[in-house]
Parts: structure tokens; sequence; C-alpha cells
DNA sequence: CCATGCAATGTGAGCGATCACATTTTGTGA
DNA sequence: TCACAAAATGTGATCGCTCACATTGCATGG
């Protein structure tokens, strides 16, 4: 492959003159020319490690991914993604199933032996923070996560706010024992999703019945809600609302209870998180909680920005989720001749 | 931040015995011991720009993404990072939702840039084989795409032949209509899957009514599903079962199915593709075809490694999905007192 | 005790860019 | 026409590492 020495002789010039020309600094239009008809015929392209050598730049963010591809942190990835490109940063991507610590300080070391210019983590999983907290990292390191930790940058959405949205919603509508399915108990939206569940019920003085956990995952769904409906705690005289901390287990929820006989919302309102594309056309169409991961994304790449361009970091703004009403959800006692969701 | 000279300085050894530290060289135990404990001291971590420039080898892999976060795209990149990762490789990913000739290229110059050793497109668009066919690229490409093309390494999934296992299913069980929900134009799976049930129709001498594309999207399954029921095109009569190009849409089409009055599988057949994890808990469970992109993945990067290594490139090999058959889909003209599926 | 050979370590060059500074060319007004 | 500043271009050093090769250290055998 070509280098910047070739392309210079090419076009008769010095190697410092085809570098002005890379980086768009004064350069005659016509040895501009000569120069950029030399680098088309050789095919040459910079070389990124040279000049992250002299620069001390890399012009690079590190990505840390954890865990399966769930819908939150692929759609978080992803803009992010877009957003970094389109600030002109390369991501490189350091994924892994296992949490361990060994595992992430390895990635981690890569990752800043790369010079990456800043640190991205976006499955928040508690091993994760822990993980870090023992490491001097010396490049800002940004996180998409809720419960108001210290030590690093944070974007984050309202996890807290959104569980009391879905549970103020099931209270309003006359639901005096909600049941939580909960999300893993590594993950910190999980715990902070249940906070506010549990808030809420505090505050209305409301029992709280230990929540049940899942994986994410439909199938968790399902289990658990086969055993809910099995020992009776939902339905007939108990529980009559749940409220599920993802809609991937509202569906396994909700196929659990068809298959138990209970009707939804008839005698049971459920109510999800997320508002996953195809909770719209659940059956029935799923009551969730919108969060708007490429927003997230978005904003996790223009809070380092703000920071990589030396300004003082920004004030972290928590986004607020939006309640989706949707058919999942009625009143507790159905009046005769009465609307649901009037 | 220290270089290998200040460690070398520190250990009291020359620069390069730090090196041969580094790369596991021979080196007598007790250097390597005072060489470690100043590596640790000074939080040393060697450059990969310096290395890279000197060995010209980046250890880099650049991943090329497009589109939304789709499930099977999810899932065989981070199958394939998974991997990437094992054996040694860092993964710098260029996503952009457009595949414009112009950011496709843009975003090839940028990882070539890089040095990167290979390159690797997760999704198969058409746009993205055309953008590519003009360039010329020295690295190794490896894709994930099942219509044969030339010129790059490719590893699949048998779209065709997942198509036909639907669509044949359905033949069995007496349907002679059979519509098909079809995926993206762009898509080259979704020609794919098009064509098997194109091929199986045609073998068994049934009508091919033309197929509606949809988004992937449940959202366009819906619209499509209600189109088909307020034509009439579909139940009563006329099409007993449908073919959906994957499982998002499926679940809006038994949505504008069960919208429309129609009754699954009582009426109309539905099968899918994919058997993402909540197909098995939708209204009804669906009838789909299962495809490894986790496999799908982890192979992409053996056959990478295989062409980085110096081997001869495997012969590509295309994995055979699986049918996988559920509540979804009955005989067209259910017989009393028999069950379903059987 | 010294020559011999291998293991361990050191020295200097160079990868391909940018930076700081030196030099040449060009344009302008007196 | 010439002086002189500004613009354009060139020169050499440098980033942090590995490579090729030179040198030193140390055990071994005659």
């Amino acid at each position: 492959m070509a280098n910047i020495t070739d392309v210079a002789k090419l076009a008769g010039v010095s190697h410092q003159t085809v570098s002005r020309v890379l980086n768009d600094a004064a350069v005659r239009p016509a040895t501009r020319a000569r120069v950029d008809a030399a680098i088309r015929e050789l095919n040459y392209r910079p070389s990124s490690a040279a000049r992250a050598l002299v620069t001390r730049k890399s012009n690079a963010i590190g990505l840390i991914a954890t865990g399966a591809p769930l819908y939150g942190p692929s759609n978080t990835m992803l803009a992010f993604n877009e957003a970094a490109r389109a600030a002109g940063y390369q991501v490189t991507i350091a994924s892994m199933t296992s949490v361990d610590r060994a595992s992430m300080v390895s990635a981690i070391e890569v990752l800043l032996g790369q010079r990456v210019e800043a640190l991205v983590l976006i499955v928040a999983d508690v091993a994760a923070f822990d993980a870090i907290a023992g490491l001097d990292i010396d490049v800002p390191l940004v996180t998409a996560e809720s419960s108001g930790r210290e030590g690093f940058l944070s974007v984050s959405i309202d996890q807290f706010a959104g569980a009391r949205l879905a549970v103020r919603h099931l209270i309003g509508l006359g639901h005096t024992e909600i049941l939580h399915v909960k999300g893993p108990d590594w993950s910190v939206d999980a715990a902070e999703r249940e906070r506010g569940w549990r808030t809420e019920l505090e505050a209305s003085g409301l029992a709280v019945v230990p929540p049940l956990a899942g994986t994410w995952l439909a199938d968790s769904g399902y289990a658990i809600g086969t055993e809910l409906a099995s020992t009776g705690a939902v339905g007939a005289g108990r529980a009559t609302a749940i409220f599920s901390a993802n809609d991937q287990m509202s569906i396994g929820l909700l196929h659990a209870l068809s298959d138990a006989g209970l009707r939804v919302p008839g005698d049971v309102s459920v109510v999800g998180f997320d508002d996953i594309p195809e909770s719209v056309h659940y059956s029935p169409p799923l009551t969730t909680v919108r969060q708007d991961f490429a927003d997230l994304g978005a904003r996790m790449m223009q809070t380092l920005l703000q920071v990589l361009d030396g300004r003082p970091p920004l004030d972290p703004v928590q986004a607020t989720p939006e309640l989706i009403v949707r058919a999942s959800t009625a009143r507790a006692i159905p009046l005769p001749n009465r609307e649901v969701n009037a």
C-alpha cells in the first residue's frame, strides 16, 4: 500500500504538501489537483495508525456492551454509533457475554491500548460498575444508567419515574393488589423500576408482595405467569394487575394468563415497559412505558463531545418516559355498561 | 501516558527487552519480573498505533452494519464480535441508517484507513453489494448472504430452503392458496425467501398471487393483514394460508386477522420466519422457520480466520434452517373430531 | 584457563504520518 | 523596478513501537 512519500514523489511535491492536502491546509489549487490525482492513482489512504501516533489522538471511542442483544441496548448502541460517526469518531466495540471482572478488565485494557479517547458502557450491569470502579481510567466514561452513581458521566432515562407512571395508572384504575415481575438482579434498570413500583405502592398504602425476577426474555414471563396463575396469586379475588419490567416478559405473561383461562384485561391488567414495536400488536395490545433509546444514544455522544471538546460537562438530564395506554389495562372491577379504558 | 522507554528506564533495561517481555520472547525470569513491576507501576499500556505502524498489522476487523436494529442482524453481529474477540481481533464498527453509495464508500474508506485486516458486512442490502462492487478492496470481505454472488467470502443460512420448508408444510396441510408477505425490496434475504415460496408453489402447480412487501416491522404486517382482510383476499373461500417473511410482521398479521374476525389457524394458517424468542408466545404460538444467527456470526469469523491465517478459503457451507411447527398452522379444511396439527 | 557457542540483552533504523520551523515563491504598493 | 509581507512549499525531527543485527554474559568442553 502506498504511503505519503509515494504520493509526494508522484505529484512532484514534498510529503508535507501532501499532508496539507489531506488536512485541508493552504495549498494552491493547481498543486492540490496534482496531489489529488496522485492519491487517486495510487489508491492512497492515509494510515490512521501513523496519524494517531504523532497527533496522540486516536479519534476512536471504545464501546463496551454485555449480554444478549436486547431491544433497548441494541437501539441505544446503534444510535450512539450513528452519532459518533456523524461527529467523526470511530467506534471500537468490545462485547462479551459474561461480565466477570476479568473479562471486563481485559476488554477495557485492550481498548485503552488502542488509546480510545472515551469509553461508553451500554449495558448497565451492576457487576460492570463494580469492575470499573477499581480501575483508574484516564479517559471520560459515559454510561446509560439512572441510579445516580458517581465517578463518570451519565445519561439516562428515568426508570424510576417510568415505573411510577405505570403503577399509578393501575392504581388510578382502582387496582389494589399490583404484582411486579421484575428484571434480573444484576440489572440497574430493573432495580430502579422495582423501586418505582414499590414507592408508588407505599405512597398509596397498598401491599407490597415480593416481586418475582425474570430474565428480560419472554420465556421467563411465561414461566412466572404460569406459576402465578397456578398458585392462584392472580385473578379471582387476588391480584388484578401486574406490572412487568419489560415488554418481552409481558408477552410471555399474556400467554400464560391466557393458557390459565384468565382474561386480560377482564381478570387482570398488565403493563409492560419499553414500548417495543411489537407491543401494540400483542393480544391484547399492551399498555406500556415508552423509552426513547435512539435519543438516549444520541445524548450519550453529545455528552461525550462536550467533554472531549474541553467544555464543562453537561448537567445530567434524565429523560422522562411516557405512558402509552392500550387495551391490556382496564378498571379493576368492570362496571356494567361501561367502556373499557373510559 | 508512559511509553516503552519510560518502562525500560525504570526497570534498568533497554526498550527492546521491554518489547520482548511484551511479546513473550526469551527473557530471564528475574529481568521479566523487574519489567513487569515497572509496567504496573507506570500503568503502562503499549500503544497499538505504534505497534500497528511497524508491524503493518492492525489486528482489527471492520464491521459494516446498516439499517434498524433487527433481530437477525443484531444477533449475528454480537456473535461475530464475540468470536472476533476470542480470536484476538478488535472490531471497529461503522453503522449507518442509509445505504446510499456515498455513505457506504466513506465508511469503507475510513475502515481501510484504519488498515483493518478484513471487512464484514452484516446487513444484506442489495445496494450495499452494488456499492462495494465498484471499489477495489484489498482485504478479505465476508458477508452473510445466500444468493450466491461472487467476489467475496460468504457464509449463509439457506433462506431459499427455509422458505420452501415453510410453504411445503402449508401445502402438506392441504392449503391451495398460499399468500406471501415478503420483506422489503432491498433485502437479499427477502428475495430468497420469496423465491423459495414461489418455487414451492410452482412445483405443486399452485397459483402464485403477487406478494405484498412489508418493512420487516410488525406495523407493516398489521397494515398488510388489514388490507388482505378488507379486500376479502384471505379466509372464507379464498387464501387459507399466509407465509410471512419474518416473525415481527407475523405478529402484526395475527393482530390484523384477529381484528377482522378471522381465526388463526381456523380460518387462516400463518407461518413466520426466524423464530424469535417471542414467537412461541404469540397468540396463537407461531409456526416458523428457525435460524441460528449466533452460529452464523461465529462461522463468519471462522471463515475469515481461515483466510487471515493464510489457509485456503473454506468451501461455503449453507446452514439449513429448521421448521418449528406450532399452533398457528392447521389443516386447510378442519375435519370433525380431528386434532389440530395431527 | 581459554576458546566456543548459545542465550540474553543492547543499539540504531524505520514504519507513516504531523509538527515546528526554514525557505522559496508570489503578490502588492511605493 | 524593487522592497517586503504573505502565501506556498520544503526540511528534518518526532511519535512509540518492532525489526535486524551487534554485543555481552555465561556455561561448557578441551
